[in-house]
This record gives C-alpha cells, structure tokens and sequence, in this order.
DNA sequence: TCTATATGTGAAACGGGTTTCATTATGGCT
DNA sequence: AGCCATAATGAAACCCGTTTCACATATAGA
C-alpha cells in the first residue's frame, strides 16, 4: 500500500503537483473550487506530505538533536521537560541523544561518553538538524582536550550549536547556563547566616567547569564572611547517592565534624542525609545540609532538602528559544546566564545553641 | 558554504555518482584505485551524505518516534535508557515525544494529552519514521475510546508500533508489558509471608489498565490466603509523591489502621513514608511499604524501599529488539511479557509481636 | 481602450542521494 | 580462440516534495 503523494492528488484533481503544493503550504493563491477539490481529496486519501522531501528542498527539517550525558539522572529529564515544552510550541521535534557509556560494573566511561557525542554530533548533521544543544559531557570540561573543541567548533559552523550549563573556555560558542558560583554563594551564605562556620563541601568532579565555578562560590562565600576552609572538609570527584554517602561518612567520622555541608547535587545531599541518619545524627538539629539542582526528588526526602534551583526547566526554555533564534539567523548574546535561587526546606537550621535567625 | 554533495565528490573523482554511491554503501565492486580516490576526495572535503536524500529513496530513516506521557517522571528515563541501549545497537536514532501537558496548576490533562499523541502519531508519520513505540497515555487506559483505538490501529497498519506496559483490549497490536498482576501477588505474598493480614493498597488511576491488574493481583493473592480485603484501604486515583502521603495520612489517622501497604509505585510509597513518619509510626517496626517499578529513588529513601522490580530497562531493550524485528518483517509475538522481581530492602518486616519467618 | 497589477496555473528544474539497466573490460576455463 | 561469469562503470530514472519561470486570464485604474 503505497502511501498517497502528491503527484496522486494532483492527477486525480486535474491540476499539476504545484498547485497541490500551493494549497499544502498557501504559498499562492488557489481558485477557492480547485482547492476545495484538492482538499477534498487530501482528506479523502488521509494524504500526509513526506516530511523527509520537504525538507530535501527547503534546506530545513524542524528537526533539534538534543546531547545530554544521562536520562536517568533526574536533573536531565528536568531541562528537558523545559526544552520540550518551548520547542514543541516552537514547531520542532528533536533527537535525544543518550552518551552514557558504562561498564559491567556501572561504572561510567569518560572517554567513550566524549566518543559517543563525536559520533552523535556527526550523525545529527548527517540527519540534516536544524540545529544542536548539548549539555554535560565535553561541555563540562574546564580543561577540554582541543581536539573535543575543535570538533565543536568545526560543527558549529555548519549548524547553531548551543551548550548549556557549561563553559569551554576560550571558545566563541553560544552557551546558556546557571550562574555556579552564585548558586554556590547563596548555598553557602543561607549557612553562615544560620551561623555556621565549620562548613565542608562534598562532591563533583574537580575537572569540570561547574565544580570549579561553584567551589570558587563557596570560597568567596567562606572569604566574605572571614571563615577559613579546611582542605580536608572538601572531599570530590562523584556525583551520586552512594558518593555522597561515602563523603559524609568520612566527614562525620571525623574527630572534628562540620555542622554543615554543602553537597555540590541533590543526589550527593540525599547521600549526606542517609549517612548521618546511620550515624545517628539528626539533621537539622545536629548537621545542616543543602543541595544544589532541586530535583523533584529533593522534595522526597525526610526531612526535605533546602537546595539551591537552578531554574532547570527555565534553563531548558531559554535553550530553545535561543536555538530557535540562531536558526532564524538572528542574533542572540554569545553567554546567556540563569540565576539560580535558594529553596530553603527542612534541611538547613540554625546552629544548635545560637540563636542568630 | 554549501555541503559538499556526491556530485561534488563525482566530477572531482572523474566518476559517475553511481560510483560515489558504491564505494559510499559498498554496494558493488570499484576498482581499488578509483576507491581510494574517492575516499580521499570525501576525507578531503569532510562529506557527510545528506541522511534525508537517501532515506528518501531507500524509503527508510532509521528514526523510531518514542511516544511517552512524561519524562519527569523517573519511571520513563529508566524504560527509555533501555530503549536507548539496545536502539543504538541497532543503528536507530529516535524522536523523544512528550505527550504531558498542564495547566496552571501543574495538574494533569488527560484528554489534551490524547489529543498529544495523536499529533505525535501523525508527525511521526510525516517525518517517515520506520517504528514507533509508544508507552503511557492512551495505551494505559482499560477502556480507551474506541476513536484513540482505531487511530492507532491505522497507524499500525502503516508503520509498526510496540505499545508498553499497556494493554488495548481487543486489538491486535503488538505489544511488550511487565506482568502486573504477577507483580503485585509478588509484592502482596511477601507481606502475607511476613505475617501481616490487613494490607491496604494506594494509588494508581482506577481507569488504567494496569492500575486494575495489579488490584487483581492484590485481590487474588488475598484471596488466596484466605484474607479479607477492606474497600476503605483501597485508595486510588494518583500517583505521585503528595498522593501517597495523603492516602497513607487517611489510612493511619484511622482507628483501625493497617500493618502493610502495598503501593502501585515507588513515588507513592515514598509519600507514604513522609506520611508514616509524620505520624509518629515507624517503617519497618510498625508499618511495612512495599512499593512498585524500582526506580533508582527507591534506595535514596531511609529506609530504602522494597519494592517490585518491573524490569524497567529490560521492557525498554525488549522494545527495541522487538520494534527492530518489526521493521525488518520479521515475526514476531503479539504479546511478550516481562516477569517482575521482588526486591526486598528495608521497608518491610515480620509483623511485630509476630515471627513468622 | 489600454496599460498595470493581481490571480491562477502548469512545465520543468531542483534537492541529494540510490538503483536499475546497459555496456565495456577482464579473467578463467575449455 | 571462444565463451561465460564477473568486475567496473555510466546514464538516467526515481524518491516526493518545493520553487522558479513563464504564461494566461481577470480586474482595476487612468
């Protein structure tokens, strides 16, 4: 059953392909009583235009391919949602891309991961992509390998590429992110407001970008408020529960434990919150914690985690947006920066014995 | 800067096309040095064939279109990193299609969300993808309206669809689901094992297909143990974290309260938690949750949730393998069933007083 | 009445590949 | 030497829309 085209439409309303062409795209006027033939027959054989022939010559397909490093991380469904929201209103339907790569152990694998966008990015110009957002993976890097950037680059070119919540340095590529180190001051400074001052910050990876931002925050932070960091309350590399659990631990086992830490995600701060739950350790009341992201699940919690928003659906919508305008050809800013707010919720209170509030 | 295009490639090399086009898809023999020749001049100039033009003509894209109700909720991303896994393999990129929608409330709308998939259906016509899978939404309901049926039924006649974890009564389209019912007499038997005797249940849509087996499978395995199930600790229509803790709320502020919940998804049982503990009621000692998917959330809860594994990745790789032997013509069963496992954590214990085990 | 402009339409080229068919060159075998 | 299978290649058609260009007709303004 071969599918109705419009050559089919066209013969059978005694007209020529373009004039089926112009009532499909009311691109010239059509004697209302032709296209009423021709309309009619569209509905009689449930015509639908083949999208991949249309595209073929209009140079363009609605088509975005969305590279993000891992759907299973609750921060990604977060952006996207926000991105699906503003491109579906904008008439585009998008490609995602998937780049976790892990072993049998689970374990994730960097370099096939860098390997994986490599080949996405070349697969989406091959598929004819309007245009392409990336998020995570080589767009982290705060020392990106050139050959990664070059390859960007290179890409970019050819179609408007936008990267999200990251920065290759030294680099002329259009980028929307959340403000890190902001983000990170506000974490830090909610606690010293509350009047902590042994303050430890666990988690992320000291070769990204986003790390080193919001450490950078949390040092400010620390310096305003003439407090010093300790090295050994700055524990990195990792991103997940168990990671976060692991550093807590550690933390909390500590002959001289901090009264607060700063988990660089949610998922790190859910980590915190079950190891001073098997130290039997009450938090608020002993040990405060904040997050940063705020996903849904930092609201599963008990007690619920004060957090810092990264606003990521609105991150995801501006990234649509923007993308949208680049494809138009119209300008847009190089650096487009998202401020994060604090949610403050039951996991941050007062220093137990003060009274500063 | 236009691409470069097999014609390019042609007149450079002093060939035909139709040898590009060999030595490109490796579809009949070239003389080693024209070969090479050609290699060369494609490296040279970075040619990247158009994917729209060959799928035009090969009439096939390679592209799957993903129907799902919502990738915020955690479930998804785990069905559709399976999906992906296995999609990759097998040389598939896909059209994530989000069919949620809400209105200012963040509630959601259930018939503009049918109204969603039948634009997705229809656009992922247009864009000629080779298969489409669809989970959620329409699929889920028991008694869907015959119209959203038969749409779908026409569109399986077009291009092969794998519906998941649903079940359309009555038609013949192909699909891949967790045993529901099979899971919940899971979940319930190892509550009954543990001594408990009132179990009530929470959540899930009572219009949904799924919602409804798995009552069945609570009912069956009551019955079978010769247990009476009460009709007010059978508290449906949600799904999400405040339902759970609201359900769970009434149950336990009741004068006779159950010792066991069995909830139709971990994010319920996660709502029930918050509700027991704010009620002063301890899990497991006096309470046991039993939740529903495992989603990776279950185990950052304290205590870690046991729940019924619906082998969330596994349906969405079988979907893939499946879909594939769709596309390629091959047989394949209507229907396939994936067997759900009890994950016991820490959420359940024997009856206190009791020791049953 | 005669341009000027708008309306209505078709033929043909185009986009960038693949595929069929025909043709020539080549090698192996009797 | 003669024949056949295979290698190697090109011309042209095809996939299914869009767009350009040309042309005919109609309407309006002078």
């Amino acid at each position: 059953m071969r599918p109705v085209t419009v050559y089919d439409i066209a013969r059978e309303a005694n007209v020529s392909v373009a004039t089926v062409s112009r009532v499909l795209n009311n691109t010239a006027p059509v004697k209302k009583e032709t296209r009423e033939r021709i309309v009619a027959l569209m509905h009689k054989y449930q015509f639908q235009p083949n999208a991949l022939a249309r595209s073929l010559t209009r140079k363009e397909t609605g088509m975005i391919g969305f590279i993000l490093p891992d759907i299973t991380n609750p921060f990604f469904p977060e952006v996207l949602s926000g991105f699906d929201y503003e491109a579906r209103k904008l008439g585009y339907t998008y490609f995602l891309c998937d780049t976790i790569s892990t072993n049998e152990e689970n374990e994730r694998l960097y370099d096939r991961q860098y390997e994986r966008e490599s080949q996405y990015l070349s697969l989406l110009m091959e598929k004819q992509v309007d245009g392409i957002v990336m998020i995570g993976g080589r767009v982290d890097l705060a020392k990106p390998d050139p050959e990664l950037t070059r390859e960007l680059e290179e890409v970019a070119k050819r179609v408007p590429v936008l990267l999200l919540n990251g920065s290759l340095p030294k680099t002329k590529l259009n980028r929307v992110s959340a403000d890190q180190k902001f983000g990170a001051e506000l974490a830090v400074q909610h606690l010293i407001d509350l009047g902590h001052r042994d303050i430890a910050v666990i988690g992320g990876y000291s070769k990204m970008t986003n790390t080193q931002q919001r450490l950078s925050g949390f040092r400010s932070a620390m310096k305003d408020a003439g407090l010093a960091v300790r090295k050994e309350w700055i524990l990195t590399e990792g991103f997940s529960v168990p990671k976060g659990q692991e550093f807590a631990a550690k933390l909390l086992s500590a002959k001289r434990r901090p009264t607060a830490i700063f988990c660089m995600n949610d998922l790190l701060a859910i980590g915190a919150l079950k190891a001073a739950h098997r130290a039997g350790i009450r938090v608020p009341e002993e040990l405060s914690i904040v997050g940063y992201d705020d996903i849904p699940q930092a609201t599963y919690s008990i007690p619920e985690l004060t957090t810092v928003s990264l606003m990521s659906q609105e991150i995801g919508r501006q990234a649509a947006r923007t993308l949208d305008k680049m494809i138009a050809g119209k300008k847009v800013p190089l650096f487009q920066s998202i401020m994060p707010e604090l949610v403050v919720r039951e996991t941050t209170a007062p220093l137990s014995g003060t009274n500063f509030q």
